[in-house]
RNA sequence: GCGGGAGUAGCUCAAUUGGUAGAGCGACAGCCUUCCAAGCUGUAGGUCGCGAGUUCGAGACUCGUCUCCCGCUCCA
């Protein structure tokens, strides 16, 4: 199948089958919002609680989780730098249809000038910025006759203002409010909780402090279906390291996420590292983990070696020390390490994009035609461990006393992980539904069961069936898990 | 934001030059059925994305508007 009907094949899969819904539908929806229907959010569960177990408890490294909030004080967002790198005036040139952050394009125009000039130039640039002139600002690019690099003319649209963040206001009474962001990334929820994490958990370094949770940013373009979202949700970890070991463990958690990834049932060549030449305001090293989905390779995973950037950024603001007590001996001194703002390496991981990686590589369309009759099926090839429903219970008729020892088999099975029951339409079209959806097994009661208690049980991917005793359902799901 | 394409039942689509909305699948109820979708009967479900306009009459024509998709621009 080409790749752009796959990924709107897929999207009209997890609608149709309560996986993914657009926002608000019955208003015409939301852009660049969705909401996860009865299918979905078991899958989505199903990730977030595996990606906890494996960073909190099967880990060989010692790692808490945190539960912070999305509102955050002001500060946090000052400290971090987003208030100042990511609140930019854009502006579009009408001809090429280019968009272009104000601030570059002026820079790009200043340094074809004299220099003198040019200093000039970006003086009055900055002046305006501070003071959010946007009028200004377009002035000042009229003026110069600064042109689209793309189009060469200076047929501009007016300046805008771009916020990443979303605000809102904090405080009831309107005159008292005060406005703040909600977050638009985990970390800094860990950051400003490393004190409090350390001391009363006695963590010593090297340790990680893990979190789950929504994060928000506005997006100039949002799409992709849920690989780009304005309320997205991120699992996040940060490793404490000594300085100096940044790098080291960079590489370790490099590798140690692919592990992870390993474990989904995914085609390894769908992944790739992708190492950034560009490094943000915070890193010393950084790389993508990116998954190629039906629109191509993109990022999934970032793992970013951030040295002390925000832990040292939090103390210059906060005024409180950021620091850990290392007794160590340094074999090289013969002394303790000492006090220092520990390094920071962090594994981030998009919960929704992971959602959709696992859509994307599950959803498969199989021709099962003969001779004698076309036939054919959609299939979700999930793992079992993260299928929404692990087990349909079947009684191949609805008489005979089939349902209710089908009944009995999902009494049992229900206390230990999710069950499907159903007794209405032919056992094929029953099978096909729970393909559909992903559900790694079903098992059929029929007649012969009243005499051996026996049953059918039902491979999703092969389609085989085998005839077991009835109590052996239970564990034989188990072990899949 | 710009350019292109598309909006009729849950889904896929149909409805002669404008004449007042149908089918298949799906869903639900029942019948029949001893293991891989499409056997039988019945039922529900649509102000044709929304709003104006032209017309005796608009799903169809005109204008506006909204949403989605594709491409471009920005981006941790």
């Amino acid at each position: 199948m080409a790749n752009e009907n796959k990924l709107q094949a897929i999207i009209a899969h997890a609608k149709e089958y309560g996986f993914v819904f657009p926002s608000s539908e019955i208003y015409d929806g939301l852009g660049a919002v969705y909401d996860y229907g009865q299918w979905g959010v078991e899958l989505k569960r199903n990730v977030r609680e595996y990606w906890w177990k494996w960073m909190t408890q099967m880990n060989e490294q010692n790692i808490v989780g945190i539960d912070a909030s999305i509102f955050m004080h002001p500060s946090v967002w000052k400290a971090s730098g987003h208030i100042d790198n990511f609140s930019d005036p854009m502006i579009d040139n009408k001809d090429s249809n280019k968009r272009y952050r104000v601030d570059h394009l002026i820079e790009g125009f200043a340094e074809t000038l004299a220099e003198e000039e040019g200093k000039a130039l970006l003086a009055d640039m900055d002046k305006y910025i501070a003071a959010d002139d946007f009028a200004g600002l377009k002035q000042l690019i009229e003026i110069n006759k600064i042109a689209c690099p793309v189009s060469k003319t200076v047929n501009w649209t007016d300046v805008r203002q771009f916020n990443l963040m979303f605000s809102t206001e904090v405080g009831s009474v309107a005159e008292e409010a005060s406005k703040i962001y909600l977050r638009p990334e985990t970390a800094q929820g860990i950051f400003v909780n490393f004190l409090n994490v350390q001391k009363t958990a006695r963590m010593k370094i090297p340790f990680g402090i893990a979190q789950v949770g929504k994060a928000f940013r506005n997006e100039i373009v949002a799409r992709g279906f849920i690989f780009r979202m304005r309320e997205f949700e991120q699992m996040e970890m940060q490793f404490f390291v000594r300085p100096g070991t940044q790098k080291e463990w960079y590489e370790y958690w490099k590798s140690e996420r692919m592990k992870w990834h390993a474990t989904l049932g995914i085609d390894s060549a769908k992944y790739r590292y992708h190492d950034h030449v560009k490094l943000a305001h915070y890193a010393d090293a950084a790389c993508d983990i990116e998954y190629e989905y039906p629109m191509g390779f993109k990022e999934l995973e970032g793992i970013h070696s951030r040295t002390d950037f925000d832990l040292k950024s939090h103390q210059e603001l906060s005024k409180k020390k950021m620091q850990y007590f290392d007794a160590d001996i340094d074999p090289e001194t013969g002394k303790a390490y000492g006090n220092y703002i520990p390094y920071v390496v962090e594994t981030s991981i998009g919960l929704d994009r992971t959602v959709m990686m696992l859509l994307s590589e599950a959803y498969t369309e199989e021709d099962l035609s003969t001779e004698e009759k076309q036939d054919s099926r959609v299939v979700l090839k999930f793992i079992p461990k993260l299928a929404p429903i692990k087990l349909a219970i079947l009684p191949l008729m609805k008489k005979d006393g089939l349902p209710e020892i089908a009944k009995e088999l999902m009494e049992e099975c229900r206390q230990h992980f999710k069950c499907f029951y159903e007794e209405k339409d032919a056992i094929g079209k029953r099978y096909r539904r729970m393909d559909a959806i992903g559900t790694p097994f079903c098992v059929t009661i029929d007649h012969q069961t009243k005499e051996d208690q026996t049953v059918t049980i039902r491979h999703r991917d092969t389609m085989a069936q085998e005839r077991v005793h009835i109590s052996e359902i239970k564990n034989i799901v188990l072990q899949s898990l």
